[in-house]
DNA sequence: CCTTGACTTCGAGCGCACTGCAAGGAGTGA
DNA sequence: TCACTCCTTGCAGTGCGCTCGAAGTCAAGG
């Protein structure tokens, strides 16, 4: 079980050290991060685990006061799998509603770059 | 060709009035949008179908700044259409990214989903 | 004539998710 | 010892994209 100084799990969650702090304060993280003797954050394999859950959560969307109201139930403990398993089934519909539409957006904007495609190879 | 009202118009594109005034004073739309002798806007088919196309591009992410270049560029007219193929040729690319990004995230949050639908069954 | 309601402009305000800054403490290499 | 860098907290600021409110105009119905 390593342990991480807050830059070095900056850097492998790809957030920014001022982002895991904000998440913290938050309430998005499930306990509050241990300290070195300094008074420093150290993150374990167990912290960083959860913190990627979270930007797939946040990455897919998710607005942070759900990622918040998910991580409320995990640190609930047992009881509520319920729960938590129907925010996560809203939050995929909500997803894959957004995938369609993008993708049919997309179709759209792909039409539009073909006729452009047509007219700069005809002034070729 | 029909010429609608803002109230018409927001509700064909799915916008507010408010968007639509918003999105013609900050250089999205083509030109300015007619006005009835009272001073009303009136959209006509053509208006409608370049909101669409802004729509899209919104919808796919692209950002008001982005949009508004594109709307320069076509107000220009003919001769710049490489440009204009370019901007689009870079937003697909940033969107498909994206999109491949958001459905790795949710097939890892599906198998998370997987996992609570097996403890919950097993607790039923 | 009077009210109602949709429209107008302008500028301010809001919600979200960070991001930056100031002031100070702590650990490390020369 | 000194300088340097990383860390701490708290709070303010930023950027984006709307969204709202005030105050006024205008056309239609009763």
């Amino acid at each position: 079980m390593t342990s991480l100084t807050i830059a070095e799990a900056a850097e492998r969650t790809g957030l920014t050290a001022h982002t895991l702090r904000y998440y913290e304060r938050d309430g998005l993280l499930l306990h509050s991060v241990d300290r070195a003797p300094s008074g420093h954050r150290r993150y374990t394999d167990e912290d960083l685990r959860w913190i990627q859950m979270v930007t797939r959560l946040r990455a897919t969307g998710m607005p942070i006061r759900d990622v918040r109201r998910y991580a409320a139930l995990v640190r609930e403990g047992d009881g509520n799998e319920v729960e938590r398993l129907g925010l996560l089934l809203a939050h995929r519909e909500v997803v894959e509603r957004q995938l369609a539409e993008v993708t049919g957006h997309l179709r759209a904007i792909d039409y539009k770059i073909a006729l452009y495609e047509g007219k700069v190879e005809q002034s070729a």
